[in-house]
Order: structure tokens, then C-alpha cells, then sequence
DNA sequence: TTAGGAATCCCCCTTTTGTGGTAGTAAAAC
DNA sequence: GTTTTACTACCACAAAAGGGGGATTCCTAA
């Protein structure tokens, strides 16, 4: 059976070591290279060809938010595993949002290191308790349809609202749902007084926000 | 110590009756009531208090991800953590959307799901790997800040911009960011040239889309 | 020292929107 | 069988926005 081959980038000497050791220690794990920045990040991935990277989050030179980012330009199917000392908010969304697969905490065992390892390689998302409750949350108020207030908008009236999202002018939405110019307008004047809102601007948003149409 | 007090929905009655009993035989847990269905969803919650719902996605009635909802409506802090036989998308999607805290495969271990009781009861949000993994995902994908492009918009450029896109006209940016209406025709101009688009709206769209400002 | 960017303001003219009406028709609701 | 609604369409006038200029000040970088 084939190894999960790991890169770790770690600027601690000692914690470098030690992952070294521990990796290579697990059975199914195998330890293909260790660095103590991101300097010749693409040469070591392209060189080691590594099923897994670990990434330490704070590194001189260019830290491991950058780092991830650089990596999943590169090669974006290669899960990065962040860890890090800290876990506050910040750390962990720049982390995610860079496209990190995962986020350990340094403090964590041997054994939840080796697991997340495991898990990041095939297809989990090893997260502490609170942060994948903090990005559960966020994914509720962001992405959820959110709002059973469709404003009792008619079905046309939607058409040409989705229409205006599109940046068109009235004029173009005259055309492409082919009804005459006048009546876009009488449209508007309706979705305006739906959304209490009193220009195309503020029903743009108002649609876009909320997510209707 | 106080238990904790898990309240379960779940319309398999040999499930509901060994989610019971493996609920009571771990020390910290405890079941503090189990129902076929949301009929008496919010009077049950009430009179039983729990800190934890388990909730099955497939019921007759009230399905789990409408009594999620509602369960967050009426207690946001009350955590529920979903179980079904499903893995798929939509089923996770609509859970988390509708505000669930964690994840379940009715496969799971009795050791898991004790554990995943403890973890949401915890602050953390227990879900498998590939569903973390998708979650991720998608929130690189909407929430990140994405974009590069800030299109070179200048200090006051990103003002007016911001001050459009909360649905103020020329005019009432001009008052307050306090410069002149024209001065605001003049970076809007500009904003207009850098983002090439034609008009107000537009403008917002690219905005609001792009997360620029 | 000077060229250029950023911010400020003004003018003119055209086009697009916003607001207030009116009104016909067909389908659905009462 | 009448009323409501959705959709259609038009007019008129005012207000706002788009597009073309030009101009001044300040500050920074070449």
C-alpha cells in the first residue's frame, strides 16, 4: 500500500523535527520533505510530489496564509492542512478563505495530528469543534436563500428584476423579454412599491442581498 | 454534574427507542424525551429543556430541515444536531442552511454519536469529512474576499462606492461624505472608467458581486 | 523642478429614471 | 356575474444620471 506522502513547512527547528518523526512513525504515513519557509515553495511540491502539505501558519519571509494561496493557484487539488497556534477568527477565515483544507491546532496530539492527515487526504475537512461551528454559522447567514420574503412579486415583475440585475438599461429589458419600454416602466413602478424602495439602485441591491429572483 | 439533556425526533420507532437507551447508558447524557414527529415541536422543547435536539431529516409531517427552522426561530441558541440516512448535497445543504449545528449519518457508531452530542453541546459542529470538505468549499467560494481586483479605486472612489451600493443617490452622498454633488459625478466618472461599466447600477452589481469596497 | 495622480468643483447637453396619471384585456377569484 | 389581478401600454413632467468638457489645489515621485 502506497504511503500518504507529506510535506510539512514549519519554521520551528524542533516542532519541524518532531513532525518529521511522528509522521514517519505511522505506518500509512510517510514524510517526504521538511522546510523551514515557503522560499522554494513550487520547486519542493513539484520535486516531492506530496499527497499532503502541512503548513505551519506563522513563518518568516512569506507566511502560510500566502503560501496556501500560492499552492492552490499551483496545484489545487493538493490539500494543505494549516496549524497553528492561534485560533481566533481571523487566523482561521484568512485560512479557509486562502483554501486551506484543513486547521489543527498545534496543541493537538500525535494522534489527531496523524488522523488529520488521514482525513485531508481523503476528502474530510479536519476542523476544531468551534471553528467548524463559526464556519457553519457563517455559511448560514451568507449563502443560505435566507428570506421567505419573495415581496409578492409577480412572476414578470421578476422577470425584469432579474433582468436589471444583469445591469441592463430599460430599454435592453424591454427587448429581451420583449414587451414595449412603457411597460418595463409600469413594472418598475410595481417592484418599486413592493420593495419600498424608489429607484433601480436600491431594487438592485435590495434583490441582490436578499436574494430574490 | 448536570447531564446532558438530549431531546430526540425521530420517526423509526426501534431507532428512536436505542437512540434512547444509548443516549441514557453514557454517563453525561441524557434523554429527556423522543417524539415520531414535529407535531408538538415547540411545546415539547419547552416543558423539556434540553441543550441538545437530535433530529431526523426523513419524517412524516414536519420534516427536520422545516423544524429546524423553526426550532432556530423560536430558540437560536438551542443546538440540533441532524441525523439521516443521506449524504448527498442538498440534504446537507438544506440542513445547514436551515441552521442545523452538526451532521449525522444514521451509520454512525454509538460511540460517534455520543460523541457528536458532547461536541455540538460543546460549541463545535460535528459533521463527516467530505460534508466539512464541501462546506469549505463553498465558503472559499462565497465568502472569501476573492478578488484581486480593487480595479485600482482610489480612497474616495471606494467612499462613493460604498455610500451607492446602501442606495444613495448622487446627492445624498455628497452630503454625506460632505463634497460636492458634483465632485461625486466626477468619481463616479472615474469608478465608472476603472470598473467599465455605464452605469449606476452596473456599478453596484460589479460591487456587490465582486465584494470590491 | 516638474509631471502626474488624487481630490475638488463647475458648465452644458442628452438620456435615462422616477412619479403621477389613465386604460384595455384576459384570466382568475369571489 | 362582477371584481380583482396580472400584464400590457401610453402620456407628461420632473428629477437624476451619463458623457463631454475644463479648472484648481495639493502632494508625491521622477
Amino acid at each position: 500500500m502506497n504511503k500518504i506522502r507529506v510535506l510539512v513547512f514549519e519554521d520551528n527547528f524542533r516542532l519541524r523535527e518532531s513532525l518529521y518523526f511522528l509522521i514517519n512513525s505511522e505506518e500509512d504515513l510517510e514524510c517526504c520533505g521538511t522546510f523551514p519557509d515557503c522560499k522554494s515553495l513550487e520547486r519542493a511540491i513539484q520535486d516531492s510530489q506530496p499527497d499532503v502539505i502541512l503548513m505551519d501558519i506563522e513563518m518568516p519571509g512569506m507566511n502560510g496564509i500566502d503560501a496556501v494561496r500560492i499552492i492552490k493557484k499551483d496545484f489545487p487539488k493538493l490539500p494543505v492542512l494549516m496549524q497553528t497556534i492561534f485560533h481566533d477568527d481571523s487566523h482561521i477565515f484568512n485560512a479557509i478563505c486562502a483554501g486551506a483544507s484543513g486547521y489543527l491546532l498545534k496543541s493537538a496530539s500525535s494522534e489527531t495530528y496523524a488522523q488529520a492527515i488521514r482525513d485531508v487526504y481523503n476528502g474530510g475537512s479536519p476542523m476544531s469543534g468551534p471553528v467548524a461551528r463559526r464556519v457553519l454559522e457563517l455559511f448560514q447567514k451568507n449563502i443560505a436563500p435566507a428570506n421567505e420574503n419573495d415581496y409578492d412579486l409577480t412572476q414578470k415583475e421578476k422577470e425584469v428584476l432579474a433582468s436589471l440585475i444583469e445591469g441592463k438599461s430599460f430599454k435592453q429589458i424591454a427587448d429581451t423579454i420583449s414587451i414595449s419600454y412603457e411597460t418595463v416602466r409600469s413594472h418598475m413602478k410595481n417592484i418599486y412599491a413592493k420593495l419600498h424602495v424608489h429607484s433601480n439602485t436600491e431594487a438592485v441591491i435590495k434583490a441582490i442581498k436578499e436574494k430574490i429572483v
